[in-house]
DNA sequence: TACGAGTGATCAAACGCTTTAGCAGAATGG
DNA sequence: CCATTCTGCTAAAGCGTTTGATCACTCGTA
């Protein structure tokens, strides 16, 4: 214990605070004792009350005996006092578990982290039963409002003790509308962008390869297809739009039906589509961007910016969605509940689709 | 106040929890109340007091009443009685921006819900003031500890603040031995592992592309390989080393000096150069695994699991690095402070490296 | 009959903080 | 010189739980 009292070689130190390690915790009281205040003066000390009066000469002894002692507010107590804390729930079905959708988390924190408030998180895999009991938990901790987030993006259900906070979607959408408020990439601009490169690459017969699986972004990244080619004059062919599994498989094993349409330019689902593609071009003999241009979706790092030639895409604005689900449960951006907000999907242009020099 | 009474709709179910909304929430007091006893009583049996002596008939009332008024605890006044919460804080210096290492947060989560407990996350992107403050926020909220984590495997400063807690290092480890419980990666069996996928894939003079950047897994990783030759018998020939930096293009560039090396057989420092690699290899005609067997490190699942062919290398353990790192701040793991724990890499069989048939 | 033991439930303090009403004294004004 | 205002600070209630001490009974037993 004597041996304690000092840390060593701090000897010559002595009004540092002192490292109480896991001893009981300084209590405000403890501070008012030091400061010889009442509790209360520590308090509206320490919350810099604008309507309090203190004297100078108070107040610095106060602030003396705070760092004196290393104290701590306690945060429990204070919610307890307020009502809510200082917590934004976010409860996914898997953000974590994707790669690049723990953007998400990401983007949510930070943006709740510059106002305050810090994350509480809880990975579900779409488990009902946790996800239950992880809004359970959010609720009894009194969060400030829940974040509710899927992996890719969906319509879905809302869980009936998510309305017992505040809440927003991200990434996902109530199937009847107008019923909560939501945050959503969008999917449509997305596939605008994305054929806007090949367009803007000189390319007239653009092929679409859209993933075989049904959701808002099939639907979505076709109509963006079919967007920007009306807007440049340029006829929807059905011919052109081809299916697959959205996965590198399905991107490779998609190159010769996309061969048999003899297209110069092909835009792809998603970046893993177009990775597998990669590979059945070049079995083909064919290169990259010269006999094939080549556009996917998603901007997934790992693939898009490393691929030979390096894939240009359109970004799934993640950190986005996560940072606006925030700003959104907070009431600092507009939240409409008659449908979800959409975010844009910004274009990046890399090396598989050449530039265009019109002759 | 009348016109509140019964929910619009639902007079027809009248024992059913009536949904508050955000209503004031239904407290202790009232369950008491409306079941005639006191809250004492109603703790009691809320927490299923093993020597506390309630009637059956008491009991009822209780639960009953519970359900009737949708009763949900303040976990903040519970916490701010046993004076500890059931937070662990999680603060990374990356985890939710690098892909797989998301898996940090999914097993810590996973395994702290799996006790009682919830995570509360901090992103500190290696910004220390932020990462200061983060901790900060953990003690005010009375995390019951701290996993402290990397986004990849390194020797690590442990702020001062973190020491007022319980805390683990996850990723990481301290450089002074002794300081501090860590749980990192078994890289030394990784690499050794990775080479003897090679060694029963029948190939005898295996190359290793080691990484520029120096780091633990540049060391262990070199020394698993040195460990598989010899227990092989093969001796180490440090021709067959080779060094690019740790990416695709970094794989892709070392091509040209590996073929110079008449080897069969080649190990990446990690999945990314093996992708970059089998551009290289392709690009010189030359087919894997027959005419070159590769293995990666980390499984990055994009990756690795959809080249063609899918490659064969060896998982970091994020997620076990998580949920050890849960499990040795609950004290259910030996947690010895001499040196950090390290986690099994296992093996992945993939076609990369063909299966040996000895003739 | 009276006593100890058991039973079922309550009392009241404590956890650490915020906040409002209000008090004592100093300064100001008429 | 007294009334008023201002200044600086404190007392105390309250936030929703937990928990050890206690209490009012009812039994069985000596």
């Amino acid at each position: 214990m004597i041996s304690q009292e000092r840390d060593s070689g701090n000897a010559a130190t002595p009004d540092v605070p002192v490292k109480r390690g896991h001893a009981h915790p300084v209590t405000l009281r403890e501070v008012a004792e030091l400061a010889g205040v009442s509790t209360a003066t520590v308090s509206l000390v320490i919350n810099k009350k604008k309507n309090a009066r203190i004297a100078d000469d108070t107040r610095q002894r106060v602030t003396q005996a705070i760092t004196q002692l290393g104290y701590r507010p306690n945060a429990m107590a204070k919610t307890l006092v307020s009502g809510t804390s200082k917590f934004i729930g976010l409860v996914a079905d898997g953000v974590a578990t994707t790669p690049f959708a723990g953007q998400i988390i990401h983007g949510a924190q930070d943006e709740a982290w510059k106002h305050g408030y810090a994350l509480l998180i809880a990975n579900t895999e779409g488990n009902q039963e946790l996800e239950k009991d992880a809004i359970a938990m959010m609720l009894e901790y009194k969060v400030r409002g829940i974040l509710y987030s899927t992996w890719f993006h969906r319509p879905t259900d809302i869980p009936d003790t998510l309305r017992e906070s505040d809440f927003v979607l991200v990434n996902c959408f109530s199937p009847e509308p107008g019923t909560a408020r939501a945050v959503v990439p969008d999917e449509t601009q997305g596939g605008r962008s994305a054929t806007e490169i090949l367009l803007r690459g000189g390319h007239q017969r653009i092929a679409f390869i859209n993933a075989t699986t049904p959701s808002p972004a099939r639907d979505g990244r076709l109509q963006g297809y079919k967007d920007a080619l009306e807007a440049a004059g340029i006829p929807f062919d059905t011919e052109l739009v081809l299916e697959a599994y959205p996965d590198q498989e399905g991107g490779y094993g998609a190159t010769e039906h996309l061969l048999a349409r003899n297209v110069g330019a092909v835009y792809c689902y998603n970046d893993r589509m177009a990775m597998g593609l990669y590979d059945g071009l070049r079995e083909n003999g064919l290169s990259i961007p010269d006999d094939m241009a080549v556009v996917g979706f998603d901007n997934q790092e790992v693939i898009a910016a490393h691929l030979r030639p390096p894939l240009s895409t359109v970004s799934l604005p993640h950190y986005e969605l996560g940072a606006a689900g925030v700003r959104m449960l907070l009431g600092l951006d507009a939240a409409p509940l008659e449908s979800a907000v959409k975010i844009a999907c910004p274009p990046v242009q890399r090396a598989s689709v050449a530039v265009h020099s019109p002759a």
